[in-house]
DNA sequence: CCCGCATCTGACAACGTTGTCCAGGCCCTA
DNA sequence: TAGGGCCTGGACAACGTTGTCAGATGCGGG
């Protein structure tokens, strides 16, 4: 994605088209204003024949009723926001889906912005999307300070956070098990032989990286294997970086016979990088892909259900809307361990 | 994705939390209502000193702009509408961000929805936007008739159509060279020694699969080979359906020694399919997978840049909005053939 | 014939913002 | 010191809709 000029979030320039407004339709039916709204509204109390006057004018018009007015006056936009990191990322993208399959359900449309990973981004997207009067926010944090919406939040938006827990505010958040997942996963490793087994995962100041962090070295201490920090890769996931830190560790006099991968992006250079080893080193992904399982080996994941996580977090707004809930929660769901060959293969010294 | 049940777009319920407005910014600051107005906007004309009482209220107070309001004044609402098939279709995922990314350039929120290729629902989406007066639409069409939005254009919603044309209306719109690319996949089949070759596609009446399935028939009949009907499978997408129509046509007393997959969803399949035969069956897949080049063998297939698409798409948006365009254009971006292996194999007769 | 009631309709204010326009105060100059 | 211009600030209308409420109309019964 290439970077593109920034430019605040705002209006500007003028006016475009000009669209017939209730005031024409009624002027055009001979009636009053808000007879219009009714019928527009579907309303009771307008005879058959008034409404037929008015319906012949809003389609000889090509009226079309708005809803900016609408919201302004109702005090509910009926639609909520959703920022997240990457909607190019293979795993928002069911789970943006699902957010928006509830939304529907509740008669709301979605705004949904990427942060990219910046706090910055995510707090100006946020804040915009509160300016548009949104009535719920679903926000899968970048940074680590949401204080800037506790105002919001006491003025009656929505929100829930996803995939990451809130920072330094009491809200409500839906995560995956990732410490769970990722201390199964290694056990898996562990359970077939493994004992020089690599971590190559995000920074930990993304909280999903650091839970997966902490499962590996629980799973590690449970097998009572002491982790040595040449295993262990934290940092940037482009291409470049994991593919050194990967060779890093499958090199030297004792390499690491297998390797946990932190998330999907980590995941598809490693497989290369195993793909070019001589010897079979075994892998376990947090996150499943899609063709994880015709790979050869078939790769073993920790999966997590991205579309559930979504629509747990979205009913979970409307029911904050409908004034069901009280209190904020910490909602994890459980990922689950995919066996598909590359798991299980035997260490390699 | 459950079905979930359907309520119309729509807005209900009471106003939640209490805001503070501009009004009162401006009576706890003891200025008049457009002084604060200029502060928020950054307009001239402001003492240091008011400014700074102004911006303790508007601090204390907690208060953000009202952009429903805004709206309704300026006419402008900074946001477009985005109508695509399925945000969890990793083909719409990137185009998604693209856009997103254009429309941010311009200032610009995006609302997207999913039509779940379903006409109706396309419809009823785009319709929701226009009401809630986006500035322009981006649609990725399901129907093929998109006259009900004649009276939105002429009102001023710039619109651009994406991947498949409009339908009985005159638009701009941006495709893959769909019949090129399919056709040019195809020939690399027939330059490697195959005739047999199947065609897996999607419904014709979806524009795209009837110009794959057009550019199959053209490459074919350039190199002089009759097509057959049991060579064709043209219906949905689903897995059960494809494997089904892969089998049969892998099948019989001359089976094909070579598969053209139609889009990716088909591909998944096919690859599964294949990865069962006993013999070695060639693929060329439209669309290109993110893991094609680790399978065994790598995929060959017929890219399409959605990125680019939805770039582009959204930059000739932003110009109808600027005014920069005239007449709708049909702009078709080439197609890529990646070689990995899948597409080279010779036929196994 | 008139009253009461039910039904239908429309005038008007309000939502929160911005654009227009004018008032008042200040400073500078003649 | 009076007059003019400039700068700051505010009153008011307007954007297009919906909620409130009261007026108009029609009909049946007393």
């Amino acid at each position: 994605m290439p970077e593109t000029p920034r430019r605040p979030v705002g209006l500007s320039g003028t006016r475009y088209g000009n669209r017939p407004t209730m005031k024409d339709v009624a002027a055009r039916a001979g009636v009053g204003l808000k007879t219009v709204s009714r019928v527009v509204n579907g309303e009771p109390g307008v005879t058959p024949e008034t409404e037929r006057r008015v319906q012949e004018a809003i389609d000889a018009l090509g009226f079309r009723r708005n809803d900016s007015a609408r919201v302004l006056r109702k005090g509910r936009t009926a639609s909520i926001g959703l920022v997240l990191e990457d909607l190019a990322d293979p795993f928002y993208g069911p789970l943006s889906r699902a957010v928006e399959e509830v939304a529907r359900a509740h008669g709301a449309l979605l705004i949904n912005g990427s942060s990219a990973e910046d706090p910055d981004r995510e707090q100006e997207l946020a804040l915009a999307l509160c300016a548009r009067r949104v009535d719920g926010l679903v926000i899968i944090p970048a940074g680590d300070d949401h204080r800037y919406l506790e105002p919001e939040i006491k003025a009656g938006v929505a929100t829930v956070f996803v995939d990451r827990p809130a920072g330094r505010i009491d809200a409500d958040c839906v995560l995956s098990d990732n410490f769970g997942g990722a201390r199964e996963g290694v056990a898996h490793l562990v359970a077939h032989g493994h004992r020089r087994i690599g971590f190559i995962g995000d920074m930990p100041r993304i909280h999903t990286a650091a839970e997966r962090l902490r499962g590996y070295r629980a799973a590690m201490e449970d097998a009572g294997i002491p982790v040595e920090d040449a295993w262990m890769s934290l940092g940037a996931t482009d291409p470049g970086r994991v593919r050194r830190a990967a060779e890093e560790m499958l090199s030297g006099p004792a390499p690491v016979t297998a390797v946990f991968s932190g998330n999907n992006r980590v995941t598809v250079t490693v497989i290369r990088v195993l793909a070019e080893q001589a010897r079979r080193v075994a892998l376990v992904a947090f996150d499943d892909l899609e063709l994880a399982d015709l790979l050869q080996p078939g790769v073993t994941v920790v999966a997590q259900d991205a579309a559930a996580i979504g629509r747990t977090a979205a009913e979970r707004l409307f029911q904050q809307l409908d004034g069901t809930l009280v209190a904020p929660e910490r909602i994890e769901l459980p990922t689950r361990l995919i066996t598909r060959g590359s798991g299980e293969l035997p260490p390699a010294d």
